[in-house]
DNA sequence: CATGAATGAGGATTCATTCAT
DNA sequence: AATGAATGAATCCTCATTCAT
């Protein structure tokens, strides 16, 4: 039997299916998600999916890394060292709203890891290290802002994470079931100027003393 | 020979089957959900689910049928009319909060819903309506305040829909991956209290003129 | 899609596929057997074989179990209680010899057994009390020929029948390597006269005093 | 780019694998055993295996030449020419004994090789001259004891060769269906001596003018 | 109303093996 | 002598669904 190997760049072909996959679990979920599919969508076949990624968990593993690492990286180029309190939540607040709306494919990758309870997110180790430094960044300015005496003493970092993230995630994430109640999408661009300045200024007006 | 048929009440028999699948959509998604599991969870069979529904979809939408005519009975109840603008909104943000926090299972079936891109319950015609109504009711609290001058003039019923749901809904259906990046469940109990005044004060404070 | 279901006899259908099942695993062994070759051998599908019997390993199961079934009902049908002992044993060791000798399928389904360490009969709980009854059979023979002084008292229920049923079994299971090592097969029928005197004589000469 | 080798002696290496395989073979039969659990057991990889020996069943024919190969040499080197005939018997039977007793291993593959039906050992011309050789020694000690007019004179060879090795063989081959049946292991220590004594007596008792 | 039996289509995964260097 | 990458062909098994009674 023949066999018609044409070894490539093996960094690129794992980049390959990784995007492939990223595209189809976003879709379809870890349970709906078809390897075979996902090999469609690639220069490679399933057997090389296993090759690289050892099992369907394997690989959506590997996808929930990046995602997260992206997300992570995007948060901490922000620099918000540099800026007084009230400006630095408000580009934190902006970069995470234009960083869901502009990735429905990360929102939909965690609302599967969360159907999943979050087991395979809890494995990638390094995924936390990264997560934990996000927050000790927002830690940081929230308490500038508390030591100017310019922000509320009972805010915390998680419910200052959760308040702003909540709606930056929510619009995108059931944008679908949201549409059919409203009769208007919520990602309409239309609504996007409106929303971010209202995540904002809630944001803002809750931390307001 | 006669068939061993043991009737029972299938009103009943339907009930058992709703809440079985209600379980099962919720814990595995509607890709992920095995008719056979949700048939060993009832006092029927596999066969008898097909009786009734027809087919898996046609019992996922039962269930999702279900579920968004409770909120929607839930949110009806409130009487808001009778109350302050600015108490009608605490009160509904604070029966917003507590039904997400009691019912996770329904937090669940939406993100499955809007995984599925909202198709089947743009397909239920009375929960249209059903919805219509409840935003309505929030739409003339909103312009009984704006008439009054208590809330700012620019906040619109969807808006202030999204800012309050968004962040009751985002900490009970990501309470997973937010406990492995938080180290702490937003579920947590001795948060619940804090969270909940907190979105009331975030909404608020944003209408606040 | 159309459905030719065409319900026959489900007992039928049942010894249809052990029959088939049976040759399979006694040719190929538990590994090797393949369901698709099982399903070829029967007038029914792969898929029914998973409907009957679950899986390959309740498959293999069902197997083994008829087949001890069968070979201690041959040997509680002799009734040695009526014979004197010396007569009784021989009936036995010829019996045995007989068994092994029309039923290779059996010998290499116990020889299949073993290279899986013998998991599958541990956990048919029937066929212990099967073996049991049949041992104690053997026993009390041997213990009226001790108490009749013609069977030396040394003697165990055990080492008999290992003495018997080894040389029974070894012609049968390891007919192949034998053929090559002495270039004539051991189960040739000018053999099985000699062989079956020879195995009485050899265990009568044993237990003589 | 030079290649990344790190030669090491061949032979070696041969033999490395061939005690890996020898373990996974005996465990698992010839379509059980997996060629990267062999590569996992050994310092080499699949690749090297396939380098070395050409294919699964290459391997296990070299597996089989080696183990066949060890048990006829210990039987050439007992000397029984040296010995009265019933002495050399009695300590053939010993040896066989104890070779099975101690090489479990050995045991295993025959059974093995015996599922495959013989094919592979027959294509080992070398082993079958070894074959021959020792079963000539056994018809010497044989013919020397019928001359003497201490053997009966309707023994054979062959019969005599499968008495002594087929118990020798059963109690270690179906050790497990034979725990199972017992409720004690037939290689249970306390009855090494037993056993080993009984069958002896059995042969010599059978061969007893 | 109720049900045991039946089924086609597909899904993840494994395995021995070979190519190109 | 040695090896990382690649692969075709199977294999076991599951699932939603329907037939015949």
């Amino acid at each position: 039997m023949p066999n018609h190997a044409r070894p490539r760049d093996p960094a690129a072909t794992r980049q390959d299916i990784l995007n492939a996959a990223t595209i189809e679990f976003s879709d379809h979920g870890l349970t709906g998600a078809r390897i075979g599919a996902i090999a469609d969508r690639t220069r490679t076949t399933v057997r090389m999916i296993y090759y690289y990624f050892g099992s369907k968990e394997g690989l959506y593993r590997a996808v929930l890394d990046r995602a997260y690492t992206s997300i992570r990286e995007t948060e901490s180029a922000l620099a918000l060292d540099c800026l007084a309190p009230a400006d630095a939540i408000r580009k934190l607040v902006e970069a995470t709203f234009d960083y869901h709306q502009s990735n429905p494919g990360f929102v939909r990758l965690v609302i599967i890891e969360n159907i999943n309870r979050g087991i395979h997110l809890a494995g990638l180790e390094h995924i936390k290290a990264l997560n934990a430094s996000v927050l000790m960044t927002l830690g940081v300015v929230l308490a500038r802002g508390q030591a100017d005496g310019v922000f509320r003493a009972d805010a915390t970092a998680m419910g200052l994470h959760l308040l702003m993230t909540s709606f930056c995630f929510y619009r995108v994430a059931n944008q679908h079931t949201l549409r059919t109640i409203f009769g208007q999408s919520p990602v309409d661009p239309v609504l996007t100027g409106p929303h971010r300045a209202m995540i904002a200024d809630a944001v803002l007006g809750y931390l307001r003393k």
